[in-house]
DNA sequence: AGTATTCTGTAACTATTGTTACTGCACAGG
DNA sequence: CCTGTGCAGTAACAATAGTTACAGAATACT
């Protein structure tokens, strides 16, 4: 655990908290698709990446799900922070896009190690600044952007992501992830692929020019 | 200035912390209206709000604006936060929602309380909180609802935030701040006069039953 | 008072997105 | 090989929102 934690967080971290984090963290691997957490659970630790990516969906009262983002190396959850103050339930969920690493701290640990290291203080902050502008990216997309154009957002940065042009995912997948209806996904991804922008198949899409 | 301080945040912060805010801050009274920043602007300050409220806008590319949230007494601004790390430019648009009065604090001295006074510590952490909160509410109004039900609680939030029940706006001032067009506005409004929740008067509407 | 400007109401139309329904195809598992 | 299930394609239609255009009322201006 301790090399997984200096190659992703050792640059930004100094021995004496690296040393804590092993000391109380738990290291874990997940696998694709494992809910890390729901909506509406109680919260007992801040995570750590790794490696790997997980995604943040929020829900609605009728249960319409929407991808918030990914959190990626080296990123932790805000969410799972500001849950330290006040109410401990989760307003998110996260499902595990890719298989991943992570270290869980106790959440008790967080208000102790900010006044003990200004390192870890930064990087808290940091990842605050980070959470709160790809909320920002998220939201413009969602007011500013056509379903067209938030299609082609969201294969780019689940490319991007995955580090692969192919998308594993049906269009029923998709279409949850954008809050939208399978047919309405369908009917994009065939004018794209029409544009010979992208290659559709049973379960995968294949980007070409995206 | 030191009273208006005490008044707002004396609760919070411990008398050093007030008195070192008093000497570094600039107490300023603005009217409503005023542009407080704009997107791009550089940040000086960090704002402590007194009395009034502030809103806050997004822009996109086109230049089309969406309202984020309000900023009321006893809050701050996270983004200008987020700005004393990296870049320093502002994401967002702030106006004067009614008159307000607020203290500026210079951006350096952030950091420094932040080691200096577990309230600040604390306030800081609250503010960002409480605006990431915000954010979803808003992207959950954007993504979730249909302009009937995001004007409604548009009206709602702004009757409570001026704390009257006589909205002073044009069609034309919501249809921004929500992002849509003037006739939209009209239409839905002209609805809900007929179902008896409001009065429409050139320049202003009478809210009944929001 | 007369004119210009701003605000609101409304109609008619377009564009986008969402819904329903049905099709055939691919694939897994007996 | 047959069958059940899930996936994708497509048409037809409905609902919502955006656009254009114009008219009348209120207000401001000179």
């Amino acid at each position: 655990m301790i090399q997984e934690l200096k190659a992703g967080y050792g640059k930004q971290f100094e021995d004496d908290l690296i040393n804590e984090i092993v000391q109380v963290g738990t290291f874990k691997e997940i696998s694709e698709g494992t809910k890390l957490m729901d909506i509406g659970d109680t919260i007992r630790g801040m995570p750590l990446l790794i490696s790997g990516a997980i995604k943040i969906l929020r829900e609605d009262k009728d249960g319409d799900e929407l991808l918030l983002y990914y959190l990626e190396k080296g990123d932790t959850c805000s969410m799972t922070m500001t849950c330290c103050m006040g109410n401990s339930q989760s307003e998110i969920r996260a499902i595990a896009e890719t298989d991943a690493k992570l270290i869980m701290v106790p959440i008790q640990k967080m208000e102790e190690w900010m006044t003990k290291y200004r390192s870890w203080r930064n990087f808290v902050f940091e990842s605050y600044h980070g959470r709160l502008n790809e909320l920002l990216a998220t939201l413009d997309s969602v007011a500013f952007s056509n379903m067209d154009e938030r299609l082609i957002a969201y294969l780019k940065e689940k490319s991007r992501v995955n580090n692969h042009d192919i998308i594993k995912n049906t269009h029923q997948d998709i279409a949850y992830d954008l809050h939208t209806s399978r047919v309405v996904i369908s009917r994009l991804l065939k004018k794209l692929e029409q544009m010979g922008r992208l290659e559709l198949h049973r379960n995968h899409i294949k980007l070409l020019d995206i």
